[in-house]
DNA sequence: CTGCGGTCCTGAAGGC
DNA sequence: TGCCTTCAGGACCGCA
Protein backbone atom coordinates (compact mmCIF):
# COMPACT_ATOMS: atom_id res chain seq x y z
CA UNK A 1 0.00 0.00 0.00
CA UNK A 2 1.34 3.37 -0.48
CA UNK A 3 3.22 5.07 2.31
CA UNK A 4 5.78 7.47 2.36
CA UNK A 5 8.53 6.43 -0.11
CA UNK A 6 5.10 4.99 -2.88
CA UNK A 7 3.84 8.76 -2.23
CA UNK A 8 6.74 10.50 -2.70
CA UNK A 9 7.70 8.65 -5.87
CA UNK A 10 4.31 9.28 -7.50
CA UNK A 11 5.03 12.61 -6.06
CA UNK A 12 7.93 13.05 -8.18
CA UNK A 13 6.68 11.36 -11.03
CA UNK A 14 3.76 13.47 -11.19
CA UNK A 15 5.39 17.15 -10.72
CA UNK A 16 7.59 16.70 -13.51
CA UNK A 17 4.76 15.42 -15.99
CA UNK A 18 2.00 17.82 -14.43
CA UNK A 19 2.91 21.07 -13.26
CA UNK A 20 2.21 23.91 -15.80
CA UNK A 21 -0.67 22.01 -17.22
CA UNK A 22 -3.98 23.67 -17.23
CA UNK A 23 -7.29 21.15 -15.93
CA UNK A 24 -9.57 21.17 -18.98
CA UNK A 25 -12.06 18.74 -17.20
CA UNK A 26 -12.25 16.56 -14.59
CA UNK A 27 -14.71 13.59 -14.85
CA UNK A 28 -15.89 12.11 -11.56
CA UNK A 29 -17.83 8.28 -11.56
CA UNK A 30 -17.38 7.01 -8.33
CA UNK A 31 -18.70 10.33 -6.67
CA UNK A 32 -18.08 9.79 -2.91
CA UNK A 33 -14.16 9.87 -3.86
CA UNK A 34 -14.30 13.30 -4.64
CA UNK A 35 -15.21 15.65 -1.99
CA UNK A 36 -15.65 19.35 -2.94
CA UNK A 37 -16.57 21.41 -6.82
CA UNK A 38 -14.84 19.90 -9.81
CA UNK A 39 -15.60 23.24 -11.29
CA UNK A 40 -13.80 24.63 -8.93
CA UNK A 41 -10.88 23.69 -10.25
CA UNK A 42 -11.31 23.89 -14.26
CA UNK A 43 -9.43 25.76 -15.81
CA UNK A 44 -6.98 26.42 -13.75
CA UNK A 45 -3.02 25.47 -13.41
CA UNK A 46 -1.09 23.51 -11.53
CA UNK A 47 1.77 25.05 -9.63
CA UNK A 48 3.40 22.45 -7.52
CA UNK A 49 2.75 18.86 -6.02
CA UNK A 50 3.74 18.30 -2.91
CA UNK A 51 3.79 15.58 -0.04
CA UNK A 52 2.98 15.47 3.61
CA UNK A 53 3.26 12.17 4.94
CA UNK A 54 1.08 9.60 2.62
CA UNK A 55 -1.17 12.75 1.44
CA UNK A 56 -0.38 14.38 -2.39
CA UNK A 57 -1.10 17.96 -2.66
CA UNK A 58 -1.65 19.72 -5.89
CA UNK A 59 -1.30 23.43 -5.78
CA UNK A 60 -3.27 25.31 -8.39
CA UNK A 61 -3.37 28.50 -9.19
CA UNK A 62 -6.76 29.76 -8.92
CA UNK A 63 -6.50 29.52 -5.12
CA UNK A 64 -7.26 26.03 -4.77
CA UNK A 65 -5.36 22.84 -4.04
CA UNK A 66 -6.20 18.94 -4.47
CA UNK A 67 -5.29 17.06 -1.48
CA UNK A 68 -5.27 13.15 -2.08
CA UNK A 69 -5.27 10.25 -0.19
CA UNK A 70 -4.89 6.66 -2.16
CA UNK A 71 -5.61 5.09 1.28
CA UNK A 72 -4.68 0.78 0.46
CA UNK A 73 -4.76 0.64 -3.21
CA UNK A 74 -5.19 3.93 -5.11
CA UNK A 75 -3.10 4.97 -8.09
CA UNK A 76 -2.31 8.33 -9.78
CA UNK A 77 -1.85 7.37 -13.36
CA UNK A 78 -0.85 10.33 -16.22
CA UNK A 79 -1.15 9.03 -19.86
CA UNK A 80 -0.46 11.26 -22.88
CA UNK A 81 -1.27 10.19 -26.06
CA UNK A 82 -1.66 6.40 -24.66
CA UNK A 83 1.62 6.41 -23.12
CA UNK A 84 2.93 6.54 -19.85
CA UNK A 85 6.31 8.53 -19.77
CA UNK A 86 9.46 7.89 -17.71
CA UNK A 87 11.19 11.38 -17.40
CA UNK A 88 10.54 12.98 -21.07
CA UNK A 89 10.81 9.65 -22.77
CA UNK A 90 7.60 7.39 -23.52
CA UNK A 91 7.54 3.77 -21.98
CA UNK A 92 6.02 0.91 -24.22
CA UNK A 93 4.21 -0.93 -21.59
CA UNK A 94 2.70 0.86 -18.08
CA UNK A 95 0.00 -1.98 -17.02
CA UNK A 96 -3.53 -2.11 -18.30
CA UNK A 97 -5.64 0.24 -20.45
CA UNK A 98 -6.48 3.14 -18.98
CA UNK A 99 -9.38 3.98 -17.95
CA UNK A 100 -9.83 0.25 -16.21
CA UNK A 101 -13.06 -0.61 -14.17
CA UNK A 102 -11.11 0.82 -10.88
CA UNK A 103 -10.87 4.52 -12.77
CA UNK A 104 -13.26 6.38 -10.60
CA UNK A 105 -11.46 10.06 -11.59
CA UNK A 106 -10.50 11.38 -14.44
CA UNK A 107 -8.63 14.36 -15.01
CA UNK A 108 -8.16 15.72 -18.53
CA UNK A 109 -5.73 18.54 -19.39
CA UNK A 110 -5.88 21.53 -22.34
CA UNK A 111 -2.79 19.56 -24.27
CA UNK A 112 -4.55 16.42 -24.32
CA UNK A 113 -3.15 14.27 -21.24
CA UNK A 114 -4.96 12.74 -18.51
CA UNK A 115 -4.29 12.06 -14.97
CA UNK A 116 -5.99 8.34 -14.14
CA UNK A 117 -7.53 7.78 -10.40
CA UNK A 118 -7.56 4.10 -9.66
CA UNK A 119 -8.87 2.46 -6.55
CA UNK A 120 -9.50 -1.30 -6.55
CA UNK A 121 -10.79 -0.81 -2.93
CA UNK A 122 -12.27 2.79 -3.03
CA UNK A 123 -10.75 3.58 -0.06
CA UNK A 124 -9.21 6.77 -0.78
CA UNK A 125 -10.22 9.90 -1.39
CA UNK A 126 -9.74 13.53 -3.49
CA UNK A 127 -10.82 16.83 -1.94
CA UNK A 128 -11.00 20.09 -3.11
CA UNK A 129 -9.83 22.81 -0.83
CA UNK A 130 -8.56 26.34 -0.57
CA UNK A 131 -4.93 26.29 -0.49
CA UNK A 132 -4.43 28.10 2.75
CA UNK A 133 -6.71 25.36 4.56
CA UNK A 134 -4.49 22.27 3.24
CA UNK A 135 -2.18 23.16 6.19
CA UNK A 136 -5.10 22.91 9.02
CA UNK A 137 -7.42 20.25 7.32
CA UNK A 138 -7.66 17.59 9.72
CA UNK A 139 -5.82 14.89 6.73
CA UNK A 140 -2.56 17.26 7.39
CA UNK A 141 -2.95 19.34 10.58
CA UNK A 142 -2.53 16.94 13.09
CA UNK A 143 0.21 15.48 11.29
CA UNK A 144 3.31 14.33 13.40
CA UNK A 145 7.27 14.85 12.26
CA UNK A 146 7.75 14.90 8.40
CA UNK A 147 10.73 12.40 7.62
CA UNK A 148 13.20 14.04 5.72
CA UNK A 149 13.15 17.39 6.81
CA UNK A 150 15.01 19.00 9.51
CA UNK A 151 11.85 18.54 12.14
CA UNK A 152 12.85 14.67 11.41
CA UNK A 153 15.66 14.61 14.74
CA UNK A 154 16.80 12.64 17.34
CA UNK A 155 15.41 14.99 19.61
CA UNK A 156 12.49 14.99 18.28
CA UNK A 157 12.13 11.43 18.14
CA UNK A 158 13.28 10.34 21.63
CA UNK A 159 10.41 12.08 23.38
CA UNK A 160 7.85 10.12 21.06
CA UNK A 161 8.99 6.92 22.28
CA UNK A 162 9.58 8.03 26.13
CA UNK A 163 5.90 9.57 26.17
CA UNK A 164 3.97 5.88 25.19
CA UNK A 165 3.53 2.41 26.23
CA UNK A 166 1.88 0.86 23.30
CA UNK A 167 3.76 -1.55 21.22
CA UNK A 168 6.81 0.65 19.38
CA UNK A 169 5.43 -0.86 15.92
CA UNK A 170 2.06 1.19 16.58
CA UNK A 171 3.70 4.09 17.44
CA UNK A 172 6.09 4.14 14.13
CA UNK A 173 2.05 3.89 12.47
CA UNK A 174 0.90 6.61 14.38
CA UNK A 175 0.22 9.35 11.07
CA UNK A 176 0.01 11.90 14.51
CA UNK A 177 3.06 11.19 15.67
CA UNK A 178 5.77 10.00 12.66
CA UNK A 179 3.96 10.98 9.04
CA UNK A 180 4.17 8.41 6.24
CA UNK A 181 5.19 5.59 8.12
CA UNK A 182 3.08 2.42 7.59
CA UNK A 183 3.26 -1.43 8.16
CA UNK A 184 5.86 -2.29 5.79
CA UNK A 185 8.40 0.14 6.58
CA UNK A 186 7.29 -0.20 10.72
CA UNK A 187 8.10 -3.68 10.01
CA UNK A 188 11.71 -3.51 7.89
CA UNK A 189 12.92 -0.64 10.10
CA UNK A 190 12.23 -2.62 13.74
CA UNK A 191 14.15 -5.75 12.01
CA UNK A 192 16.83 -3.51 11.15
CA UNK A 193 17.16 -1.94 14.50
CA UNK A 194 16.82 -5.36 16.22
CA UNK A 195 13.81 -4.38 17.92
CA UNK A 196 10.71 -6.67 18.53
CA UNK A 197 7.73 -4.74 17.14
CA UNK A 198 5.46 -5.59 20.78
CA UNK A 199 8.19 -4.05 22.68
CA UNK A 200 6.06 -0.50 24.88
CA UNK A 201 7.89 2.14 23.35
CA UNK A 202 8.74 3.41 26.40
CA UNK A 203 10.88 0.26 27.27
CA UNK A 204 13.05 1.24 24.61
CA UNK A 205 16.70 2.65 25.96
CA UNK A 206 18.73 5.82 24.30
CA UNK A 207 20.72 3.16 22.10
CA UNK A 208 17.96 1.93 20.62
CA UNK A 209 15.83 4.79 20.17
CA UNK A 210 18.97 6.03 18.56
CA UNK A 211 19.54 2.86 16.16
CA UNK A 212 15.26 2.61 15.42
CA UNK A 213 15.84 6.54 14.19
CA UNK A 214 18.62 5.67 11.84
CA UNK A 215 16.86 2.39 11.09
CA UNK A 216 13.53 4.07 9.82
CA UNK A 217 15.48 6.83 8.10
CA UNK A 218 17.26 4.41 6.07
CA UNK A 219 14.60 1.91 4.95
CA UNK A 220 12.14 4.76 3.85
CA UNK A 221 15.73 6.40 2.06
CA UNK A 222 16.29 2.89 0.50
CA UNK A 223 12.89 2.39 -0.39
CA UNK A 224 12.13 5.41 -2.25
CA UNK A 225 15.74 4.79 -3.87
CA UNK A 226 13.83 1.38 -5.44
CA UNK A 227 10.61 3.60 -5.87
CA UNK A 228 8.48 1.92 -3.55
CA UNK A 229 7.19 -1.20 -3.04
CA UNK A 230 4.62 -3.29 -4.99
CA UNK A 231 4.14 -6.37 -2.97
CA UNK A 232 2.16 -9.34 -4.40
CA UNK A 233 -1.04 -8.23 -3.37
CA UNK A 234 -0.43 -4.47 -3.52
CA UNK A 235 -1.89 -2.72 -6.20
CA UNK A 236 0.60 0.67 -6.01
CA UNK A 237 2.44 1.72 -9.25
CA UNK A 238 4.27 5.22 -9.68
CA UNK A 239 2.39 7.80 -11.59
CA UNK A 240 3.70 6.12 -15.11
CA UNK A 241 1.88 3.52 -14.25
CA UNK A 242 5.31 0.77 -13.51
CA UNK A 243 5.83 -0.96 -10.03
CA UNK A 244 8.36 -0.84 -7.27
CA UNK A 245 11.14 -2.54 -6.69
CA UNK A 246 11.66 -2.12 -2.86
CA UNK A 247 9.40 -5.58 -2.25
CA UNK A 248 12.71 -7.63 -3.45
CA UNK A 249 14.48 -6.22 -1.09
CA UNK A 250 12.07 -6.62 2.27
CA UNK A 251 13.92 -7.57 5.06
CA UNK A 252 10.91 -9.13 7.07
CA UNK A 253 7.59 -7.63 5.68
CA UNK A 254 5.62 -10.76 4.29
CA UNK A 255 8.59 -13.01 4.80
CA UNK A 256 6.81 -15.32 7.39
CA UNK A 257 8.46 -18.50 7.33
CA UNK A 258 11.50 -17.66 5.37
CA UNK A 259 15.14 -17.67 6.78
CA UNK A 260 16.13 -14.13 8.53
CA UNK A 261 18.13 -12.24 6.43
CA UNK A 262 21.05 -11.81 9.74
CA UNK A 263 21.39 -15.86 8.72
CA UNK A 264 20.61 -16.61 11.93
CA UNK A 265 19.15 -19.67 11.30
CA UNK A 266 15.82 -18.97 12.26
CA UNK A 267 12.88 -18.17 10.21
CA UNK A 268 10.13 -14.71 10.09
CA UNK A 269 7.42 -14.99 12.38
CA UNK A 270 4.42 -13.73 11.35
CA UNK A 271 1.48 -12.82 14.23
CA UNK A 272 -1.04 -10.14 14.15
CA UNK A 273 -0.92 -6.71 16.55
CA UNK A 274 -3.77 -4.59 16.86
CA UNK A 275 -4.80 -6.37 13.76
CA UNK A 276 -2.60 -5.80 11.74
CA UNK A 277 -0.05 -8.25 9.66
CA UNK A 278 3.44 -8.00 12.07
CA UNK A 279 6.44 -9.53 11.11
CA UNK A 280 9.46 -9.91 12.75
CA UNK A 281 12.78 -12.75 13.36
CA UNK A 282 12.52 -13.87 17.24
CA UNK A 283 15.60 -14.35 17.61
CA UNK A 284 17.40 -10.85 16.01
CA UNK A 285 14.82 -8.71 17.36
CA UNK A 286 14.55 -8.27 21.12
C1' DC B 1 -6.15 8.33 28.41
C1' DT B 2 -6.30 3.28 26.32
C1' DG B 3 -8.05 -0.36 23.87
C1' DC B 4 -11.33 -2.50 21.62
C1' DG B 5 -14.41 -3.55 17.51
C1' DG B 6 -16.95 -1.93 13.45
C1' DT B 7 -16.88 0.45 8.92
C1' DC B 8 -15.65 1.20 4.14
C1' DC B 9 -14.49 -2.42 -0.30
C1' DT B 10 -12.75 -6.00 -3.45
C1' DG B 11 -10.52 -10.13 -4.94
C1' DA B 12 -8.06 -14.01 -3.49
C1' DA B 13 -7.99 -18.13 -0.95
C1' DG B 14 -9.88 -21.90 1.54
C1' DG B 15 -13.67 -25.19 2.80
C1' DC B 16 -16.94 -28.47 1.31
C1' DT C 1 -17.28 -26.72 -10.90
C1' DG C 2 -19.28 -23.46 -7.82
C1' DC C 3 -21.08 -21.44 -3.90
C1' DC C 4 -20.11 -19.63 0.60
C1' DT C 5 -17.15 -17.69 4.20
C1' DT C 6 -13.06 -15.41 5.69
C1' DC C 7 -9.56 -12.17 5.42
C1' DA C 8 -6.41 -8.00 4.59
C1' DG C 9 -5.84 -3.17 5.59
C1' DG C 10 -5.48 3.21 6.73
C1' DA C 11 -7.97 6.06 9.00
C1' DC C 12 -11.79 7.14 11.59
C1' DC C 13 -15.61 6.61 14.75
C1' DG C 14 -18.21 5.08 18.71
C1' DC C 15 -18.15 2.76 23.02
C1' DA C 16 -16.54 0.92 27.46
Amino acid sequence: MPELPEVETIRRGLEEKIKGLTIKNVEVRLAKQFQGKATDIIGAKVLSVRRRGKVTIIDLSNGKSLIIHLKLTGQLVFRHDGRSFIGGHPIPFAGTDLPAKTTHIIFDFTNGARLFYNDLRQFGWIKVLRSEEVNTTSAIGKLGIEPFTNDFSLEAFSPILKRSSKPIKLVLMDQEKIAGVGNIYANDALFEAGIDPRRKANSLTPSEGHKLFISLHSVLKEAIKYGGSSAADEAYVNAAGVPGKYQDHFRVYQRQGQLCLNKCGQKIVRIALSGRGTFFCPHCQK
